[in-house]
DNA sequence: CTGAAAGCGCTTACAG
DNA sequence: CTGAAAGCGCTTACAG
């Protein structure tokens, strides 16, 4: 006859219920060593009995093995993030690693913060979805003294492995296929460089593909902001006002387009009838609005989960050297951009 | 003349360092008791020289306090989860608590997984995102001995707390919008009933507004699927195929009725003048949508401010009564519905 | 096959 | 104001 225990908040009282010691209670839970299968059942049993959960806290400390992977996001509440999100969980996930979430909001400071917490936290290794990075980061990374994998932003020439979008190739394919159409004067609504792959590759990809076409530039013709709507329509008020309009308008992410698209109906004009619009990241609606976005797709589901392939390949020490890996893209020309009449 | 250590793993070592006991360095790292200020700054040198940061995992077995906040989410990649996420972080975050984030694909056997996941963590509280509540979550529930909030489901049946929409009222309000410009025929474009607030409670209240209105329901003017796009074309051709064509469709999601006017173009059907269609949630691109997109408007970064805050509550003892927060909403009739010629 | 013991890196009474 | 010691809940050689 037995008596029902309610529950067991340690391997201690795990063994005391199931008469026999912590070190074989151990063994069981994790199936390492030999145990007679009388003892075992009797130990299984009062785990089931109680629920007893063990503490990953007190197996962590003892085997500085947290299985906690540190991810840093700038905002949580954009497509290509969660999109990358959900291709770092799935594998982060599925090799058994718990991921501690820091959102800074694009503020460097909580940036910093995130990294102290984490080690703090004894996080296995980082990945850090950077918009910007400057010489803060630097030193941070050095502190942390863990794997780190950077997504979005090329950091090859910290020592780091990275995984980002061919931004510049991606942006001059795009203005050629504007161009094909016989575009000249495309408009490019930008952000700023110091986000160097969306501020800084997007507009350079953009220049190298008019310098190919043998167009002089016009800086009157690039304007920079934020990556709100409020910003495409001040970019679009802007290059309307313009003496000589532009007949395109090339937006750095879908959003901007898309406000873009927006202001320039409020003014009276349509897409793509008087003016052409593109813009880059191909969000999931892109293909479902009116017009249809013509964009630039990039796969940022497999990004993801190829920054977590390369920070568990650290993890496991597979590899000792620093990666840089960029990813491909394919031009989505759709009912936004048209043919202009020669 | 001092010696430049490079590198402290644990206080011990820094207590050697600066020749005091484990005890002193605690109290300067937890600012408790009094230390003699000579002491403190020897210790605070040797801290800086070493990058010193002490064991999360340590502090958290002693004070049974971990500082993490478990958040479950069906997936991370959708409009309204990365709002509430935005809120939920910054409330936790302010607060003190890390997030711990487990990602379930809608999979509800990974979503116990979840929490057993959490409960070995030792995580201070859960926060749960949920799409669908079943029995076998009332168990799991049971077992995490934890405060735990449920946003976006109504779990007030299961003596927890929960911030949910006012789902039904939205959707009576949103279809009376329509019932004033004149429609009676209105499509309704559902989603599968398990997920009791947008499947169930969404379609009761267009039910609802249609019997204040007097109108008979019409069962073959409501559909029920996913929440893709292929779900919304394959609705809107079924209820484009009927006899009597309805003049209005009113979608479960935003999502949903971008889908629906992408087909509705498609099949040459011009919105609004050939047929209104209205969603729910206002995403953020809504109102920048041609043509902009009729909807009713929820605060879900609000909501998730104010889970985080309930739990901060419970988390504090504040409170022990589980309380059930319903958010407001508000109606925004915007281009792509019209009123009917009468 | 099993148990006693040391130790992971902290905190916290308790003496002094 | 400071230090020795016990303990948080585990794991892991080491004996037996």
């Amino acid at each position: 006859m037995e008596t029902l225990p309610q529950t067991a908040n340690s391997i201690r009282e795990v063994a005391a219920l199931a008469q026999t010691s912590v070190s074989t209670v151990s063994r069981v839970l994790n199936q390492s060593g030999y145990v007679k299968a009388e003892v075992r059942e009797r130990i299984e049993r009062v785990i089931a009995a109680t629920g007893f959960v063990p503490s990953a806290v007190a197996k962590g400390l003892q085997r500085k093995q947290s299985s906690l992977v540190g991810v840093v996001i700038p905002r949580i509440d954009s497509y290509s993030i969660s999109a990358m999100m959900a291709g770092i969980s799935a594998v982060l996930e599925a090799a058994g690693y718990s991921l501690l979430l820091a959102h800074t909001d694009n503020q460097a400071e909580r940036e910093l913060k995130a990294l102290q917490l984490f080690k703090e936290q004894r996080v296995n290794g980082v990945l850090l979805l950077a918009a910007e990075l400057g010489e803060q980061h630097r030193q941070a990374f050095a502190m942390l003294q863990r794997p780190l994998v950077v997504l979005g932003q090329d950091a090859s020439d910290l020592g780091l492995s990275c995984v980002l979008q061919d931004e510049c190739a991606a942006a001059t394919a795009l203005t050629q296929a504007l161009l094909e159409r016989g575009h000249r004067r495309i408009g490019f609504i930008g952000v700023n460089a110091r986000d160097v792959q969306v501020g800084g590759e997007r507009k350079r990809g953009y220049q190298n593909a008019l310098a190919a076409a043998g167009i002089t530039p016009d800086d009157t013709l690039m304007t920079a902001g934020g990556f709100d709507f409020a910003s495409a329509a001040q970019a679009v008020d802007l290059l309307m006002a313009l003496p000589q309009r532009p007949t395109a308008l090339l937006a750095a992410t879908d959003r901007l387009a898309i406000g873009a698209i927006s202001r320039l109906t409020e003014l009276g004009l349509r897409v793509p009838q008087d003016v052409s619009v593109a813009g880059m990241g191909d969000i999931d609606i892109a293909a479902m609005m009116q017009p249809r976005l013509s964009t630039v797709h990039y796969d940022y589901q497999a990004s993801g989960r190829q920054a977590a392939q390369l920070l568990l390949d650290q993890l496991q020490q597979k590899t000792a050297t620093s990666s840089k890996l960029v990813m491909p893209f394919t031009i989505k020309m759709r009912d936004s951009a048209r043919q202009l009449a020669p």
